[in-house]
DNA sequence: CAGTATCCACAAGGATACTG
DNA sequence: CAGTATCCTTGTGGATACTG
């Protein structure tokens, strides 16, 4: 379905035989201000437009989010479906690479919440 | 022990009310190019001089591990120890806040070797 | 509604050389 | 051995205004 990803789209392309090739691969993805974000917030929330993601992250203007999104599809992560023209309704969803990015989303935010617990 | 780390140190200076802030200071911490792979390798490896990580790593130059080093010593994941002088040796290892990463580290891992199978 | 188009400031990382 | 010091290029994200 979503084969718009190639080897070129991550870290593979620099680290092919090292042990934490897989790592670095993540962090390229997720190693950004607003992606991870985006990704938890459609975990969380299901499909969602443009506006609703705006609004719901808050902080993040148009264009950020509209490059982060593109970067998102990009790496075959988050699918952007348009549902309706007049006016134009989009959507957004995680492919199933997308969704299995929970359990690493899941560990990042319980370690983060427990160090800022101190 | 190592008290060295501060609300400043993370992301929950921008985003403490929002449910995903745990998850922006972690990437906060690990969002880098070199971050994650110095605690991958000193999960991996144990604690280990800074040539036997630069060693390990190949691909980094010694100023930019030397920064990368110094933000996670900063952070509180990594305690950096004067071993011996003349010459002089330093080792780094992971504070318990640098071990309990271990799980996400795992997780991204994970995730990027089955995304990099396609 | 869902974006683009500009412009800009700063941070991240690399190359290279040098030092206590 | 374990770093620092410079210099430089690119990437990342923000402010603001505009559009199909």
């Amino acid at each position: 379905m979503s084969e718009t990803r190639s080897d070129a789209d991550c870290a593979a392309s620099w680290c092919t035989d090292d042990p934490w090739c897989g790592l670095t691969c993540a962090v390229d993805v997720l190693g950004h201000k607003w992606h991870p974000v985006v990704v938890h917030r459609l975990l969380a929330r299901g499909p969602l437009g443009f506006g609703d993601l705006a609004d719901d992250i808050g902080a993040v203007t148009n264009k950020v989010l509209s490059e982060t999104l593109a970067d998102l599809e990009a790496a075959g992560v988050v699918d952007r479906t348009v549902v309706d023209d007049r006016p134009v309704r989009v959507e957004y969803s995680l492919t199933d690479d997308g969704e299995a990015l929970a359990p690493a989303i899941e560990a990042l935010q319980d370690w983060g919440e427990r160090y800022l617990d101190d």
